[in-house]
DNA sequence: TAGATTGTTAATCGATTAACAATC
DNA sequence: TAGATTGTTAATCGATTAACAATC
């Protein structure tokens, strides 16, 4: 089933996308046309048309978009209608503020499993879940069905950590390290590197106070 | 001092070089050329040169660029030569995770007050840093010289708090709460949308089990 | 001077916007 | 049927890559 590629661009909208529709959506309004939501968002109703259309005709002329329906459509894109199971590698402060975010649950994001290096957190629970050795992690990946590995541990060790997850068969990387985790092209890798947005909110505030 | 506006595309891509050229740095590597710098980093020599030419020749022709040099460069068009004072607002568990983060304090981002709406936590310290109620925010700004505010409270009131800290003077907010904050353009903002970024590995996992 | 590698121009590629025929 | 708005093609704009003259 040959598939056009979708640009990454595309990709990168598609989650805001979903959350105007799930706002819109939990306001009660039914319907949306593409200009109305340009407006909102404020980007032009031609490219949220092309966007939308690169994965199917989900609109009605004359009409415009149903919320609901469209809503459940770029969910069902996104692979926000399957369950994924996480494990958390790294339950330092990062990673039990994730650990204790409730909405990823919500959208179907649960955490399975909870492993550090440090054994003097071993044992103790974050939300329910026990903190393991990280010897632990090859077993519990088979005995468990784990999608995704969240990365929160220091860039020092992250690559060969990652490299042993995905021996292990893990599907899609979480990677908070600040580092690149190179890896098979199977392997799904997304980054949050937050020193780095941090440098991109400087450059800005910098930039701009030498401009004209 | 009318300057070329520079892309977007180009700013994201700034932390990636600074990362590489600190470790190479590090390493002790004194030169290195756009060729061997675009293989480490997979991306093309052809477009390191041009990124870089927008901020101006900080190589040599026959050398290549002199690494010291370059990073500090980059450094500074970051604005990391100079230090930033931020305020956290919101100090659940992420909140609480940034702050305790000590690699922003090395690049000369400094917390210097914490807030929150609980009342409960009030008074606990932080990395010595004492929480205060979001009431003393307008007073601290006037008697501190505070440039960003990290905001890491729920959606709701996310947009109202902003709009605060615009009116007592913020020049930056790097922004977790997941809504968009629609301010002036003088203050500078950057979204840390961490659903979004998760979402976005669960199509790469999704769409690529489809594929072909 | 010869070799290496930049800085920069030109060519290509891709993404965004505009326009409009199709159609609800 | 008339009006509205999509889906899609064409035009434009911008970013990336290739090529090479400049120069260390």
């Amino acid at each position: 089933m040959e598939e056009k590629e979708i640009s990454r661009a595309v990709i990168s909208r598609l989650p805001r996308y979903y959350r105007y529709l799930g706002e819109l959506n939990d306001e009660g309004v039914e319907r949306i046309s593409s200009q109305e939501l340009s407006e909102m968002m404020k980007v032009t109703a031609s490219q949220i048309r092309q966007d939308l259309n690169n994965f199917g005709g989900f609109g009605q002329q004359g009409y415009g978009y149903n919320v609901r329906h469209l809503y459940d459509e770029i969910g069902s894109i996104l692979g926000l209608d399957k369950k994924h199971n996480l494990i958390l590698i790294g339950a330092g402060n990062l990673g039990q503020a994730l650990a204790n975010y409730v909405n990823f649950e919500k959208r179907g994001f649960i955490i399975k499993g909870i492993f550090d290096r440090n054994e003097d957190i071993h044992g103790r629970e974050i939300r329910g879940i026990r903190v393991q050795p990280m010897e632990n992690i090859e077993q519990f990946m088979k005995e468990n069905d784990v999608d995704i590995a969240v990365l929160t541990i220091p860039k020092t060790g992250a690559v060969k950590i990652a490299e042993q997850l995905a021996s292990y068969g893990i599907r899609g990387i979480w990677n908070f390290a600040h580092i690149d985790l190179n890896l098979p092209e199977n392997i799904k890798v997304e980054n949050v590197h937050l020193s780095e947005s941090l440098m991109k909110l400087s450059y800005k505030m910098n930039a701009s106070g030498k401009e004209k």
